[in-house]
DNA sequence: ATAATTGCAAAGCTTTTGCCGGACT
DNA sequence: AGTCCGGCAAAAGCTTTGCAATTAT
């Protein structure tokens, strides 16, 4: 592979140039004082472009069409890593696989369409003093929470309602947030 | 809805006992229609004495203590199978095991200590009403909800505070709810 | 009698880990 | 230079499943 010179464009398509560019997910790594690997800085950059909550197999499948010097084993790792670090969030919607959300989005809740799998976020103030004060109610602290809603469209247009929605393994493999 | 009530009690004869006293949850498997085994009579009872959110593994102890006639796949398959009748909600508190909770205990959710692990369940009015109008909002119907709250306790006193909640597989083993 | 259920063990999935060459500070 | 990281593949957990024998209706 060929070794960039640093200092450059701000490489718009091109790798990972170490200097360049830092991604929105990158400089927080930074600022916790991660050691950023090219791997590192392909995974934060396609967490800081997801606009949804990709699964580990899904960031993995958009790095190495970025780049393909990613192993899912350094994706796995990675974002355990950051994790812990609290950059990201770890997220179950029911599909037997973590699916990931970068915590500097601000807090939200999330609300599925259990016939399309499309994931809506949503934020309500109200919701938010009333889970305090429900956590007061039982002199608790809320370290964090997770408000999820399940629903139906209304209306339904023309979309194609899916089979089964209430499975165990492998649900939905896509979302839109 | 079939009333049918032929209760008269059979002799108990040893363990489980075909038409004596069902449980709250056996009595829900037949009104499915569901094929009663002494398996199934068995979880059924378990299911319906515990105050808890036990995990495959619990249940199947319990089960075994009681009459040590089940294999675990039967566990696994019969949880599976009174989910899918409405009977259970699976639920996900983090752990990497899936959790289950008899639906007819009406809904509610959960404040989990985050350093004891300890699950209380609560009920709001003032949330049900404001997560419909959520819903609403988007346009959608609510199926299903998940509201779960991780706190610590305020003063805490002399426990012993766990050395890591936060993290992948294997988390909180007991909980009393 | 018929069709479903169970047990066992093996397979399947997602996620973790040991080891060692390679990369970053 | 020293330490940490990445890749590979094997291992670990939890859950599902094929098959033959057993059991419920």
């Amino acid at each position: 592979m060929d070794h960039a010179t640093h200092t450059h464009t701000k490489a718009p398509h091109g790798k990972a140039t170490p200097g360049a560019d830092p991604t929105r997910i990158e400089r927080l790594c930074i600022e916790r004082g991660l050691k950023m690997t090219g791997q590192r800085r392909l995974i934060a950059r396609v967490l800081s472009e997801a606009e949804d909550h990709p699964d580990v197999e899904e960031l993995y499948r958009r790095a190495i069409a970025l780049d393909s010097k990613v192993s899912i084993a350094t994706v796995y790792r990675t974002v355990r890593l950051l994790e812990e670090k609290g950059i990201l969030e770890r997220r179950d919607f029911g599909g037997g696989r973590s699916r990931y959300d970068p915590a500097d989005r601000g807090h939200h809740h999330h609300l599925i369409d259990v016939d399309t799998g499309t994931v809506i976020e949503f934020e309500d103030e109200e919701h938010e003093r009333l889970v305090q004060s429900i956590a007061a109610r039982y002199g608790f602290t809320l370290v964090q929470q997770r408000l999820e809603l399940f629903g139906k469209k209304i209306p339904a247009p023309a979309a194609t309602p899916a089979p089964d929605a209430r499975r165990r393994p492998a649900g939905t493999k896509k979302d839109q947030g």
